[in-house]
DNA sequence: GCTTGGCGTCACAATAATGTTACAGCATGC
DNA sequence: GCATGCTGTAACATTATTGTGACGCCAAGC
C-alpha cells in the first residue's frame, strides 16, 4: 500500500488539486514545479511512479526522462507522462523515450487513477504488504499485534497513531517522508500548520530508539521531514 | 485471520484475476492448474477453504471432492464448486460429495466473496485448532464444554457471545482484533457503528478477570481494538 | 562567530475512546 | 403465559491519547 508518487508539474493548480485527489486516494504524494526540481527529487526520493508533465519550465519532460532511465538508480520507475491537449509526436516520443503511459490534459482524474493503477500492477512489487511483519536486521515490527521489538526485546508500547507513523516509515526504509505527507497518511489532516508530526515522532523515538537524542532508526531529514533508516551507518 | 484459499481452476484467466481479487480482499491464495495438482496442494497446505473448478483436466473436481472426504486430515475443509453455467445434476452431485456450496460461472466476485465469507463463518474459518482446548499456563478453555478455568478454578459462566468472542482472540493471542473485526466474525454484523463489543468485552472480563479494571488476558489497545495476552507482563 | 529558521521537548488542555451501569426487548424453557 | 437470563442500546463516567504553544537548542549559510 501507500505508494509514493511524484508529481512534476508548474501549474500550482495541478499540483493542488491532483495532490489532493491522489493523497485521498491513497497515495503519497512529493510535488516538483519544475524540471530541475523534479529531476532532484526523482532522485532523493525514490517515488514508485512519476506523473511528469511534458511542458516544464528549466528541464523539459522528455530531458528528465532520458535522465532518470540513465541512471540505474532510477531506471525502472515508472512515469506516466502528462502532455497537453494531445499532440501526437509527443506522445510518441515520451513513449519512446521511456515513459509507461501519457495522459492528455485537460484529463479525467478517474481515468489519471486507472491508469496509475494499471502502471503500479504492470510493474508490480512496489506495494509493502500492509500486513506483513518487517525486519531489519534486529528491528522488527508485527502488524498482528502492532507491537515493535528490537533484539527480542519488545519496545515500550505505541500508541495507535505512533505505531501507525512508525510502520509507513519502516515500510519504505530510506525514503524521506516531509511532515505534510506524514500528516496526510497518518492523520489524514490536510494542511500542515502545526507541530503535530515533530511531536509524535519525538514520542516514538524515546519508546524506541536507544538514545533519542541521536536517533538510529527516526533520524531527521533536515529541512525537509523524516526518513526510517534500515542499515546502520557507522559503528558504535 | 488470512484465511489460506486453494483455487483449483484451469483457465488462466480465472487464476489471475480471481488470485488477485481474492488477495486484495485479504485471503492468501495458492493456485492449481490441474486436478492432480489441486489434490497434492490440498493435502500439503491445508487450506482453510478450497474452490474447486467441476471439470478439469487429470482428475474432475469431484473425484477430488470425494478423495479429500476420505482422508481425516482433508475431511473438513470446506469446498466451493465452481461449476459451469447452471446444470442443476452437477450441482446436486456436488453437494452431496460434500461440497458446502457451489457457484455456477460466469460468476460475480462480490457473490462468490460473499459466499466464501459465509463458509468461512459457518466452519468458524475452519482452522484446526478450532475445537481444541486452549491452555496458556493457568488460563484454559474447553470449546467441547464452552467452560473457562483459570487455576483449575471455573470462571463464572459465559454467555454464548461471551464465549465466542473469548474463543476467537484467544485462539490468535498477541493479536490485535479491531471492533470491526469482531463484530463480524462474532455478530455477522458488517457496520461498526454501536458499543456492542466494548459491553461484551466488559461482560467477559467481570467473569474471568480477577481485577476488571486492569485486566490480565482481555486488554484494551487503545484506538485500535483488544488483545488477547497469554504471557503475563510483570510480576505483581 | 553570528544570524536565522528549523527542530526537540515539555506541560497541560482538549479530545476522543473506552468503561460502566441501567434498562427494555427478546428468546427460551417451563 | 410467565419467569428467567441474555443482549443491544443509550447515557453517563472515566481515561489515555493527542494537539498546542512556548521555550531553548542546533544546523546551515554568510
Amino acid at each position: 500500500m501507500d505508494p509514493h508518487v511524484l508529481l512534476v508539474d508548474d501549474e500550482p493548480g495541478i499540483i493542488k488539486g491532483l495532490s489532493h485527489s491522489l493523497q485521498r486516494e491513497g497515495y503519497i504524494v512529493s510535488s516538483a514545479g519544475d524540471g530541475v526540481e523534479g529531476l532532484r527529487m526523482a532522485r532523493e526520493i525514490s517515488p514508485d511512479l512519476i506523473l511528469l508533465d511534458l511542458m516544464l519550465p528549466g528541464l523539459d519532460g522528455l530531458s528528465i526522462c532520458r535522465k532518470l532511465r540513465e541512471s540505474e538508480k532510477t531506471d525502472s520507475i515508472p512515469i506516466i507522462m502528462l502532455t497537453a491537449k494531445g499532440d501526437d509526436v509527443d506522445k510518441i516520443v515520451g513513449l519512446e523515450m521511456g515513459a509507461d503511459d501519457y495522459i492528455a490534459k485537460p484529463f479525467n482524474t478517474r481515468e489519471l487513477l486507472a491508469r496509475m493503477k494499471a502502471v503500479l500492477r504492470r510493474t508490480g512489487e512496489h506495494r509493502p504488504d500492509e500486513d506483513r511483519p518487517i525486519r531489519y536486521g534486529e528491528f522488527r515490527i508485527d502488524p498482528d499485534s502492532r507491537t515493535v521489538t528490537i533484539s527480542g526485546q519488545p519496545t515500550q508500547e505505541l500508541s495507535a497513531k505512533e505505531f501507525d507513523l512508525l510502520h509507513l516509515m519502516a515500510r519504505h526504509p530510506g525514503r524521506v517522508f516531509e511532515r505534510e505527507q506524514l500528516l496526510d497518511s497518518v492523520w489524514g489532516m490536510e494542511h500542515y500548520d502545526t507541530r503535530t508530526v515533530d511531536v509524535c515522532v519525538g514520542r516514538v523515538r524515546k519508546k524506541i530508539e536507544r538514545d533519542p537524542t541521536n536517533p538510529r532508526y527516526l533520524v531527521t531529514r533536515w529541512g525537509v521531514g523524516y526518513s526510517f533508516v534500515a542499515e546502520r551507518k557507522d559503528a558504535p
